[in-house]
DNA sequence: TATGAATGAGTGTTCATTCAT
DNA sequence: TATGAATGAACACTCATTCAT
C-alpha cells in the first residue's frame, strides 16, 4: 500500500547523492536499503502469530507512525494520529503493540538493523588495500546520508528517543558503538601519525555526518552532493591526507 | 537518567579543557561565561515590572527549570518539578511565565545571547594574522565546549525545542546561522583550494563540534582536553594544512 | 436553590395551563414540544458519526447538563456535576462536547429551534381572520409559556448567556428577533391608530412574557392559569380592543 | 475623579426620555438620582471608620467594580479587572471588601435604596386623584427607565446574583415586592372590573419595563421617548381605559 | 493605608489504555 | 480481527485570598 519509506526514493536529495557516490567513489554494498518486506519486524509485542492481514495492518501501523513521528515530532504524535493515517481504529493498535513506546522500539529496532549492515559494510578492507582513499570516504559517507534520510524522523528525534526507556537507550548505544568502532578501524588503517586518536576521530566523523544532515533541513538547506563531496575532501584530508 | 550536569563553571569538565585552552591555544575572548547577575533577563512573560524579590524568584526558576530539564528533559519536566527544586509555589510560577514554553523560550533566549557573544568573538583577525593556526582552531573549540556544558540541557533538547513553537525556531535558527556563518569567514581566511566549500565547513564543523559533545556524554565519556586536541588536529588539518 | 423545574411536558406547572389554553382559547398549533428523539441534535461539537449507544450518551449529557443548570445556575455548574447527573465519566464529556461552552451551545440551539416553531406558528392569521381575538391571544401566551417552562435553565439565564460567547450572542438575536417580529406582525393585523408602534409593541409583549415568569419563579408564585389570563386580557386590551 | 455613574447622565438615551416625562407626564418625585456623595455607603464589609482617604478608595473600587460588570459581566469580571480600573492594588481591595460577594452587595444594596425611594415615590396618590392617567404612567415609566439605565450592569445580570448568596436575593426579593406593590396599589385605585387580578398587573407591568429596556439594548436600539410613549400607552390602556 | 509577591485549592482538559460488541 | 465507546489518572492553569514590607 504505502510506501514504506517517508520519502519516496525518487525525491529524496540524498538518494542522487548516493547513486552519485556510486559513479564517483566505491559503494558499500550491503548498506542499501533491506528489502522491507511485511515480516520485517516479527511482532514485537505481541506472542500472536499474525496471518496476512494482521502482518498488513501492522505494516501499516508502523508505516503511519514514521509519518505522523515526521510531522509531528514523536512527543507530539497522539496515538490517535497514528491510527488516523493508519485508517484503523484505536483498539486495533494495541492488538500489535502494547503502548507507545512499543511502536517506538519496532521502529528503532528496524532502523538499528539496517544501520547495522551499513556498519558491516563499512568494516572491510579498503577498495585498493592500504589506507582509504577519497572514494572511499566518500562511499561511507553516501551510505550514511541514504540512511539518515531514509530514517530522518527517526534521527531527529534521537535525543529524546534516548530518555524514553532504557532498552531503547540500549538499542541506541549499541548501534553507535557499532558504527563508530567501525569507522576507527577504518581510521586506524591509515593513522600514521599519534597526533590523532582514532577513537575520538571516529565518533566525530559520525557526529559531523549526523548533525550536519540535521542542521541543514533545518536551515532549509536539504543535503545535496556538492555538501558531501565537500565533507569528503574534509574527512579525507584531516584523516589520511599526507600519510601515503 | 542523566547526572545533573548544570553545575557552576569551576567543577564543569570542560572547564578545565578551558583554561588548558588558554593554555594551550588562544583563548577567544569574550567567550567566557558572562557573569549572570539577576538581571540578565527582563523579563520575557510578563509586563510587570519586578523588583528586586521579584527578579530573585524569577531567576530562581529559571535555574530550577534548567536543573529540572537536565534530570529529566524538557518533555518529561512537569511545572511541578521545577517549582519544587525553585522551592515556590504552583501559583508564583504562573506569575513569571505564561507556561512551559514560555519558560523554555526565557532560557533558549538567555543561551541564544550568550551564543551570539561567542559568535561575535569567532570573527575577529586569527591571532598572527593570514590564515587561522592550530592554536586558533583550538580556542574556538574551547569556547564552544564551554558552550555547550554551559547549556546543555538546552543542546541536547535542540532538535525538539525546534518543533515546539515557531518563535523559538526562530531563535534557534538565527543562533545557528550566526555561528555558521563566523565559521565560514574564518575558513575563508585560509582556504585557497577551491576543493572545499567554505560555507558547507563552516556548518559541518559546527555540526561535528556539536555532536560530538551530545554522543561522547551518551556513550559516558564526557569530553575531555584530549578529544577536543584531536578534534583541533583535523580541523585544522581538513581546512588549513598546506594553505601556508 | 430552585427545585429542579425540568421535568416531563406531562408534570409541568404550564403544561395544565396549555390544555386549559387548548380549551379556552385557540390552540397554536405545532407550537407544542417537539418530540425530543435521540437524534435531535446532530453532534454539534464533534465530527464524529455516532451510533445509537453514542447518541444516547450525548443525549443523557445533554438532558443532565439542563438539570445541572436548573439546579446550580451555568456558572456554578461543574463539568463533574454534569457528568456525575448522566452517570458517565469525565473523559466521556469531552468525547462529545469540546468544553462547557460547547455544550450550552448544544442546548441554546435546540432550544433556539423550539422556539422558531413557535415563531412559525405565530405567524398565522388570526382564528377568524381579522383582528386578533382574545382567544388568539390567550393562545400565543400558552404556547409561550410552555416554551419557557421546558427550558427555564435557558431562559433564566438568558442575560449571561449572550456574555459568553459570540456565536452563542447571534443565535439568541436570531431567536428574539423572530419571535418579536412574528408578534409584530400579529399587532400590525389590528392597530387601527398610531399611537402605537407594533414594533415596540411586539418586543413589550415579550419582554412582559418572558420576565414575567421569571419573576413569579423568584418570588415564588410560579405562573397559572389565572395570571395567564390577566396577561392575556391586558395585552389584549392594550392591542386590539377598541379597535373593530 | 470618575463619575459614579456608568452612563454620564449627559449621553444617556432614556435621561433625555425623562426630561421629556418631566414635560409629558408627571415627573415622579424623589426617584431622581439620589445625589450620590462619597459616604453613601457606610462600609459593608469593615469595621474599621475611613478617613476621607479610604473613603475616596473605596468609592473608587465600587465605581470601577460597576465599570467591570458593564464589560465584563459579574462572573467574567476578576477583582484583578477591578483594582485596575481603579487603579490601586489587589491588596488594598481587601482592605475595604472581604470578597468580591461583599463588592456586589455593596452595589446592590446602593441600587435597592435607589430603588426604594422611586417605589415610595410611585406610592402616592395620581396627580388629579381618582385613577392614574396616561401622564401618570408616563411619569413611573420615566422614573423606572432612570433607574434602569443609571444601574444596567446589575439589572442584566439580576437573575445570577440571585444565585450567588442568600442575602443578596433577600435584598432583590424585596426591591423587587416593595415596586410590585407600590405598582399594585396604583392599578387597585383604576380598576373597575375584575378580570384583572391588580397583583399579577403590577409584576406584569414591572416584568415588561425590566427585560424590554434589556432586550431593546441586546438588539442595539436603546430605549428612546417613542418607545417610552408606546409603553406608557399600553399599560394605560391595559389597565385603566375605560374606567373612567 | 498601600502594595507587590506568594499561595494552593479548585477546575478544565488531554490522552493512553481498556472494554464491549 | 476490528471497532467505537468509555475510563480516569495526570497535568496545566486560574484566581480569590493572604502575607510581608
Amino acid at each position: 500500500m504505502a510506501p514504506p519509506r517517508v520519502q519516496s526514493a525518487e525525491t529524496s536529495a540524498t538518494t542522487g547523492a548516493k547513486s552519485a557516490a556510486a559513479r564517483k567513489g566505491a559503494a558499500v554494498e550491503g548498506a542499501g536499503p533491506s528489502p522491507r518486506d511485511v515480516d520485517a519486524v516479527g511482532g514485537p509485542a505481541s506472542k500472536r502469530v499474525l496471518r496476512s492481514q494482521g502482518r498488513r495492518t501492522m505494516r501499516r501501523l508502523l508505516d503511519a507512525a514514521m509519518i505522523a513521528f515526521d510531522q509531528r515530532g514523536y512527543y507530539d504524535t497522539r496515538i490517535n494520529d497514528v491510527v488516523k493515517i493508519a485508517k484503523t481504529s484505536h483498539g486495533t493498535f494495541y492488538l500489535y503493540f502494547s503502548n507507545k513506546e512499543d511502536l517506538l522500539r519496532a521502529l528503532v529496532t528496524e532502523a538499528g538493523i539496517d544501520a547495522q549492515h551499513l556498519a558491516g559494510a563499512l568494516d572491510r578492507p579498503p577498495e585498493l588495500g592500504g589506507t582509504p582513499q577519497w572514494s572511499d570516504v566518500r562511499g561511507w559517507i553516501a551510505a550514511y546520508s541514504d540512511l539518515w534520510v531514509r530514517y530522518a524522523p527517526l534521527f531527529r528525534a534521537w535525543t529524546d528517543l534516548a530518555t524514553i526507556d532504557p532498552s531503547l537507550l540500549e538499542i541506541l548505544r549499541q548501534t553507535l558503538t557499532l558504527m563508530s568502532d567501525a569507522l576507527e578501524r577504518q581510521i586506524g588503517l591509515g593513522a600514521s601519525d599519534r597526533t590523532i586518536d582514532s577513537n575520538t576521530a571516529g565518533m566525530a566523523v559520525l557526529a559531523m555526518l549526523d548533525r550536519f544532515h540535521y542542521m541543514r533541513e533545518f536551515v532549509g538547506q536539504p543535503v545535496d552532493d556538492v555538501a558531501l563531496d565537500t565533507l569528503a575532501t574534509m574527512i579525507h584530508r584531516s584523516l589520511f591526507e599526507g600519510t601515503a
